[in-house]
DNA sequence: TTCTTGACTTGGATCCTGTCCATCGTAGGA
DNA sequence: TCCTACGATGGACAGGATCCAAGTCAAGAA
């Protein structure tokens, strides 16, 4: 995932300073980081970067599909950069934290057509809920 | 689901005109209203009703498993008080309706133990997202 | 290299959702 | 009817997210 920069030059991405260390952030590791924790590690590398500019930043990776908003509490909302593996989400019910998972099983039953509405699908979430060890 | 005031009552519960109101706004159709929705219609009854009054009473209702919450989009919960028959979702990504789906086919793949580190389940929830006809 | 310009950043105000708390009111049993 | 514990009130508060006017700068043009 670490052409991440890449790609995002290739799509004629203005790259700052301050993009770039978002992006770096996100692709260090696979935790699913609030926007508020996003902002302090990239401050850490960039102590004037403002808050505005990372809700900015992230919503723009949002929208060019390099990353994926993910929110499960009604609390903040959390960002996964794996967003180019399909893949589900299992989350603690007590401390919030979030795992990617990714089921061998079945995969999920297609919404038959006369259950749509008349909408055009773009995607199924599958979230499990529960309990981690240290929560339980 | 006309009954949800006698179930309550049935429990002990201290039946006051706040509540019954709350309750009776949630009962009567099954659109996903959030909290501000719920005292908006609540106050065209009982103009005095509090904000905090709606939290804690739809917070009750909750808890109690009348209805559900649910949060979709990182934004304000919202009550679904069809609580008694499982169902999923269907969420608007332009205007964030919700429709409540049931779909036919198979059941959801249970989460293998392997992917579960360590976790004790509670629950699985499905959410179809696409463009409702009108935001289409 | 320097210039130019429009896209990007800043930070503070503002909004929205939700919670808390001290005080007041009242449902329902005695 | 009276009592009292439970519920309601509303205003303060907190966290997440957005908005905006002003300043800055990346990157193409000359």
């Amino acid at each position: 995932m670490s052409d991440l920069l890449a790609r995002l030059r290739e799509r004629g991405w203005r790259m700052t300073s301050q993009r770039r260390v978002v992006a770096e952030v996100l692709d260090g590791d696979h935790v699913h980081l609030t926007a508020d924790e996003v902002h302090a590690r990239a401050a850490q590398r960039l102590p004037e970067i403002s808050r505005a500019t990372v809700y900015n930043t992230l919503g723009e990776l949002v929208s060019l599909g390099e990353v994926m908003e993910v929110s499960t509490d009604g609390r903040a909302r959390r960002y996964d950069p794996n967003a180019h593996h399909p893949h589900q989400h299992l989350v603690c019910s007590g401390c919030g934290t979030i795992r990617d998972v990714h089921p061998t099983g079945s995969p999920l039953a297609d919404l038959p057509a006369e259950e749509r509405f008349g909408f055009t699908l773009s995607g199924v979430e599958v979230t499990y809920r529960g309990l981690c060890p240290a929560c339980a």
